[in-house]
DNA sequence: AAAGAATAATTGACACTTGAAGTACTTGGC
DNA sequence: GCCAAGTACTTCAAGTGTCAATTATTCTTT
């Protein structure tokens, strides 16, 4: 640790640079675990209160949000893409909410391939008893922060969104 | 954002507050989507990072990474306390390391309930090669940020984290 | 020292997730 | 029209995750 400043302009810029990178590194890391961190926490709680509240699951529920503002129903791939999931799951997900009566798979006509889904009567009732406390959950973790604090957040994220979504399609 | 000085001591108070309220439920719901797609997005690229170059998963990372970090061991509590999952969890990622020799369970004599697990030597060689691309990874996914940007998102999470941590253990 | 409470780890049941392989249907060039 | 290529969805195996119940061991209390 002890320097010896005869050799201190040979060594410095040298060591400051390598410095510099190493905080950079380190920095990076610790942001993303400490974003994963965050992340994890608010998934568990919410998942816990969807279990806890109305026996379901947060991957039941994001399916459901997302036919709740498409009233035409949506195909199996629309799903996929905006849960942000495989196709595969998809399946499994409709099957179980289907089963239910909460969903339906209905046949489109013009493409006999594809399924529009959509939700039933019961599943909206449903679904808006959910989301309505789901969005109390969900203000109340972020509470803690000012608003300022998160549109802070807001933007600095929406940057990092960004940078990291490019790559995924030609 | 432009201040109208001259009306500021008089805006109604009733609206503005309301307006205020749904703005932050808003804000709120809004910064929770958007966090939670990013770190969606970067897990999944580090997972198949990890799956491409070395055939393994994250989890199994995450536990090798806990490891590291502790050379006598760890207890399948404290293993499943730090990766933030239940026991019978850490139990099944546990057998298939093991099985494929990169962990081992030393019984502990003073307490004969518990296991301390550990790298064996290959599991160090491999973990070593696994986490300094790991961390190119991150670094590259987190260059499009300046570090002030970094900075402010590790301390705005920080503040956040310790949020939503509070009502976990009394 | 024996009964009972607490702790460490495992097991089994179920749900979610991916990725690859398979089926059914549509489309476009010949 | 027909066949190849592409698209939409399903199925299956393997891994990850939870929770509840079980086993084995230790600690506590009398």
């Amino acid at each position: 640790m002890a320097k010896d400043k005869s050799t201190l302009k040979l060594v410095e810029p040298h060591v400051d640079a390598e410095t510099r990178l190493h905080d950079d590194h380190h920095l990076s890391v610790r942001l993303w675990l400490r974003m994963l961190a965050c992340t994890n926490r608010v998934e568990n709680l919410v998942r816990q209160n969807l279990q806890a509240r109305f026996q379901t699951t947060l991957p039941r529920f994001d399916l459901m949000a997302q036919l709740e503002r498409a009233p035409d129903g949506l195909k199996m791939s629309e799903l996929s893409q905006r849960m942000m999931v495989t196709g595969g799951n998809v399946t499994g997900i409709t099957d179980g909410l289907e089963k239910e009566g909460l969903v339906v798979r209905e046949v489109d006509p013009s493409d006999r391939r594809v399924f529009r889904v959509k939700l039933t009567a019961e599943g909206q009732r449903q679904f808006r008893r959910m989301a309505s406390e789901h969005e109390q959950w969900v203000i109340g973790l972020f509470a803690g922060l000012s608003m300022r604090q998160k549109n802070q957040l807001v933007e600095l994220l929406g940057e990092l969104k960004q940078h990291v979504s490019q790559g995924c399609e030609p």
